[in-house]
Parts: structure tokens; C-alpha cells; sequence
RNA sequence: GCGCCUGUAGCUCAAUUGGAUAGAGCACUAGCCUACGGAGCUAGUUGUUGUUGGUUCAAAUCCAACCAGGCGCACCA
């Protein structure tokens, strides 16, 4: 739906609202909805409703006077061959009933510009920087990183795509007590090795990788004091790996341990005690983020002299609006909600509107077979892991799959339901479409033409079709309204039942030459929008299945 | 005890961020291949939206209380 409709006819609503000398604070924030079924028009307004009570009138009778003013004005302006129809239905909706001209020409459009035509610019200029994974580098990346990573990769397409200067960023945590732990862990694996009897501690690293870089420190001899590091590196790659293989890439690594070295901790610490925000007590050091919303405050550097994980992180975050990001999405899971507050705290402490930093949480996904969970335990390192998914389902039914639901819901993944090549496996059932598509203009008898006769596509089922394309850029407006890239897998589902219901209804390839070559346009615009779709998951689009 | 998330059809989930008769898939039943890909389509059945109040012209959606489940509540990360 192209944003110049929607903001021709607000304004031919407002000018209307003006002459009819109706002034209230509901005008304000005039709105236009996409209903929910066809017949109740293309775009509704519903501030008949919410006139009502402040003017005492009834919604219908308002509706009524603003659309016969409506009607008046709508010859002077373009929405004149766009409109087709303006009625009054329901408890008081003004709905809006486009015209087939309109829609032939916004197809028209994305045939001729492709997916440049469903581009729009929402970004004001903003560069953002999407935080997400961010695993620590001691064991390989578990099903909950790798919702994380789908859904951080996506919004950042989906954010890139609205016209933002996106970057992604995986922020490392390559020194203190997991990492010190990681390399106590190897230690003891090597003494085993030597044939020492140990006690393996519940706290350290269970898993077998541990024993295989055990072996190969052993080998390559390696000091004591440098095993974490070693370790910590090994399995750094491991994950860059499981990322790329999952078609996730990241523009920097932030180290925590440069980060420690640049002295940027102790120069944010002087800033904050400049503004009288930091205090010992019982021998620590202590931030007020209680006078930023906090509901304490919080340690920063422990009795022991050791820093606690917010301190690195404070100055991690100012570093982020320094490197010239005026706007910072966080990718969390749920078990870190409760380090929102403190966080954002700092950011409010360095004097930045804490509303720029956004904190996502995602939900855990459980995996299921056949409907029954399988069990994950971390502890023994015995979880099911980002690379056995992959392995398994393939990388475009994982992507789907972890996408496929509101990031803030439980997401229960069946394995089985994954490997399905049918209906039941939503994947299939949009790749499908675009396959069967490609193979009607692979056909040796017709070509593409561009300059088809676009009015002949009269069908109710060809002029939905339309509708739905034109509904992409409204999916692309509620996914920057809510941070969450998963409803364009409801609307690609819907796209493709609409493809697939005009394909089963009427034929693309017909003895008329014309009517052949309106419908080829109309698929290829169906297909162009598809593709848009699964780039922006990250999803293969193939041609033949 | 405090905080966050969740509760919608037998199951998995939608519902355009407060709109119109709460919709899909699976499952079940009955149909559609001399047709561009049947991996598809059509029709039928399925509801006290956890409960009770409140706000509103309008509530699954917002507020309050309660019930049930998940996850947090460190001088761990």
C-alpha cells in the first residue's frame, strides 16, 4: 500500500473535518487501518467513533456529513481516478473502496521498479546497531542463540530494507570467571589425560568438546595460564561457523577484553563519579541506577576488586551512542529481563534518552519430536544444539521455524513438522508458490510483457491478489512498530493461499494473447513480493523444489 | 514474597497494537487431476478468548484482583 494514498486521503479526511468546523484532540492522530475482511473496503477510518461522544452525535450520522464532504472535494484532488467508492458500514466506519485503476498501476509499479517499488524509507536517517547472540565462546550455540540469531538477522534486514544504517554487532565475552572456569575445565581434562585421577567439579564445562581441546592444548603445548584463552578462541570459531552455516553475519566482534584495555571502563567511572553517581560501601563500589528507575543499586566493582559483568557494560553501551548509533536494539533472553533497569539506568546517567535503547526479549523455543519434548539440560552440556538443527531441518525451515512466532511467545519447535515436505510445513507451502510461479513463466510459448493490458485482471481472485502485494509495506510498518520480524511469515502464508487459490480458479496460460500476458504480470508481481519476503528471512527462493 | 512473559477450537497458533460475525493449519468427513507443478484447491464441523470486576461508542487486546504455567530476583555472566 503505498504511503501516498494513505496520506492523501488523512488529508482529505482533515480538510473535511475543517469545513464541517470540527476541531477535538481524536483528529490529532488520524489513522487508517486495513480491514479485516475484503468487503468492508480497502482503508477504514474510524474517527466517526471517536468524534462521537465529544460532538453527541452518532458515529453513522458524522461518518455520513464527512463523506458528502468528502465527495465534494475528491474531484480536485488525484484521489479522484483512485477511489472508487466512499461508505459509511458497521457501528460508524468510514471505509475507502480503491478503484482498479489503482491497483493496476501499483502493480504496474513493482513490475517495472521490482522490489524497489515495496521500499520504503521509515529510518529518518537513523543508524542503528542490533546486539544479539553474544553467546560466551565456551560450548557450541544452543537452540535459544539460535532464535536469537534468526530473529536479530531478520530484523536487521527488515530494518536495512526500511532504509536505516544497520549494523550488527556480537559483543564478546572473552575474559573473566566464565572464561577462567572454561580454562580450568581443559586444565583438568589434560591432567586426566596424563593419567591423573580428578574430580570434575559440577560448575566446570561437562561437555566432550572439552576432552578434544584438552588433546589439542596437550599437543600444541600450551601454557597453563593461557589454556581460557585457548579454549575460548577454539570455540569461538566453532560458533562462527554455526552463524555463517546459518546464514547470520556480523559487521564487528566487540571484545570485552580490548575493551578493558582501552580504558574506556575507567573513563566512564571518572564521568559518573563527576556526577556524584558512584559510592563505595562494605568495600564496593556502588552505581546509583536506583535514581534512573532502578529498584536498587547496583555493584560495579566487587570487595574483591574484581569488576561485576555491568561495569565492562556501562561502558560498552556509552561506546555504542559514541561510535555514532543513535539508536541501540538489544537481542535478550528471558532470563536477562531483569537486567533492563540497570541498563537503561546507564544509559539515562550518561544524559541519553534511555528510550534509545531498545531491549528485546526472546523467548525460549523448545524442541519437540513428534510432539514429544526433548529434554535439555545445559549443565551436562547434553542440550540440543543450533548445529544439530541444522543438520537436521536445513537451514530455511530452521530460519522459518525459529521466525514463525511473536518473539515474545514460547515457540515449540517439532523437528518432524520441519522435515515435512507438505502443507503441514508452512516453509514448503510458500516456496512452493514462488517455485510454481517461476515454472508458469519458465514456459517456452509466452514472454513477459511489460506492457500488458493490466485492466483486463477483473477477477475477484486476481484483484485480491493485488490487495495482498500492496499490503507488504503495512507488514514492514508494524515490524518497526514492534521490533518483531515474524509477521512476515503469517503474510507471506496468506500470500501464497491467495496465490494458490487464483491458480487453482484460473488459468495463466490461455488461447487469449492478452488476457495470457495481464496474468503473466500479475505472478511475476506475486512472485517479485515473495522473494522480497524470503530475502528478508533469510530463506532461499527456488525456482524449481 | 517481588518482577517479567504466557493463557484463544481436541492440538499448534492468528486476530492489522482498542474495531466490524474471534480466524488459519493439523486432525475428522465429502469432493476436485484429458489443465500452467495435486508439495495445490473447494465444502462441512469445532469457542464462556483462564476467572471476576472496571475503563470505552467499541475489549482476546487496556486497568485491577484472583487462578494456572514458564523464567528471573547475586559483590554470577
Amino acid at each position: 500500500m503505498s504511503e501516498n494514498i494513505q496520506s492523501q486521503i488523512i488529508s482529505l479526511i482533515k480538510d473535511s473535518l475543517v469545513e464541517l468546523e470540527i476541531t477535538d484532540s481524536a483528529c490529532e492522530e488520524l489513522q487508517l487501518d486495513i480491514p479485516a475482511e475484503t468487503r468492508f473496503g480497502d482503508l477504514s477510518a474510524n474517527i466517526a467513533m471517536r468524534l462521537s461522544k465529544a460532538l453527541k452525535k452518532a458515529p453513522r450520522d458524522i461518518a455520513e456529513g464527512l463523506i458528502k464532504s468528502m465527495l465534494k472535494r475528491i474531484d480536485k484532488t488525484i484521489l479522484k481516478d483512485y477511489i472508487k467508492d466512499i461508505k459509511v458500514e458497521g457501528a460508524g466506519f468510514i471505509n475507502f473502496y480503491f478503484s482498479d485503476k489503482y491497483l493496476c498501476e501499483q502493480l504496474d509499479l513493482i513490475l517495472k521498479k521490482g522490489k524497489e517499488a515495496l521500499r520504503i524509507n521509515l529510518s529518518g536517517g537513523r543508524a542503528v546497531l542490533i546486539e544479539f547472540v553474544s553467546a560466551n565462546p565456551t560450548g557450541s550455540l544452543s537452540v535459544a542463540h539460535a532464535r536469537q540469531a534468526a530473529v536479530g538477522d531478520c530484523l536487521a534486514n527488515v530494518l536495512d530494507f526500511l532504509g536505516f544504517k544497520v549494523k550488527r554487532e556480537y559483543y564478546l565475552n572473552d575474559e573473566g570467571n566464565q572464561i577462567n572456569i572454561l580454562g580450568k575445565s581443559v586444565e583438568l581434562r589434560i591432567n586426566e589425560l596424563i593419567g591423573e585421577k580428578i574430580e570434575f567439579p559440577e560448575n566446570y564445562y561437562q561437555g566432550e568438546y572439552i576432552c578434544d581441546i584438552a588433546k589439542l592444548a596437550k599437543e600444541k603445548k600450551i601454557k597453563t595460564e593461557d589454556l581460557g584463552d585457548f579454549a575460548a578462541n577454539f570455540i569461538l570459531n566453532i560458533i562462527k561457523k554455526e552463524l555463517v552455516d546459518f546464514g547470520v553475519r556480523f559487521d564487528t566482534w566487540y571484545s570485552q577484553k580490548e575493551l578493558g584495555k582501552s580504558g574506556k571502563i575507567n573513563k566512564a567511572f571518572e564521568y559518573l563519579k563527576s556526577k556524584d553517581l558512584l559510592y563505595e560501601q562494605e568495600g564496593a563500589l556502588w552505581f546509583k541506577s536506583s535514581s534512573f528507575g532502578d529498584d536498587k543499586d547496583r555493584v560495579v566493582v566487587k570487595s574483591d576488586g574484581s569488576q561485576t559483568y555491568l561495569a565492562p557494560d556501562i561502558a560498552y553501551h556509552d561506546d555504542k551512542y559514541r561510535r555514532g548509533f543513535d539508536w541501540l536494539i538489544n537481542l535478550w533472553g528471558p532470563d536477562h529481563h531483569g537486567y533492563i533497569n540497570r541498563l537503561k539506568a546507564s544509559v539515562a546517567a550518561f544524559g541519553r534518552d534511555p528510550k534509545t535503547l531498545e531491549i528485546v526479549i526472546v523467548q525460549l523455543a523448545s524442541i519437540f519430536r513428534n510432539g514429544v519434548p526433548v529434554q535439555m539440560s545445559t549443565r551436562r552440556g547434553e542440550f540440543i544444539t543450533l548445529r544439530e538443527v541444522l543438520d537436521e531441518v536445513g537451514v530455511d525451515a530452521a530460519r522459518f521455524f525459529f521466525l514463525m512466532r511473536r518473539t515474545s511467545s514460547h515457540l515449540d519447535f517439532d523437528l518432524e513438522v520441519a522435515k515435512k515436505q507438505n502443507a503441514e510445513n508452512p516453509v514448503y507451502y510458500v516456496q512452493y508458490a514462488h517455485a510454481r510461479i517461476a515454472s508458469i513463466l519458465r514456459n517456452g510459448e509466452f514472454k513477459l510483457d511489460k506492457d500488458a493490458d493490466l485492466s483486463l485482471l477483473k477477477e475477484k481472485e486476481e484483484l485480491n491478489l493485488i490487495k495482498k502485494i500492496l499490503q507488504f509495506s503495512y507488514i514492514m510498518n508494524v515490524c518497526l512498530a514492534t521490533q518483531d520480524p515474524y509477521m512476515i511469515t503469517v503474510y507471506l502464508q496468506e500470500l501464497s493461499e491467495c496465490f494458490h487459490k487464483f491458480y487453482d480458479l484460473h488459468r495463466v496460460l490461455t488461447d487469449d494473447l492478452a488476457l495470457t500476458q495481464s496474468r503473466l504480470v500479475l505472478i511475476e508481481g506475486v512472485r517479485i513480493t515473495i522473494a522480497t519476503g524470503l530475502d528478508l528471512l533469510g530463506i532461499s527462493k527456488p525456482e524449481k523444489m
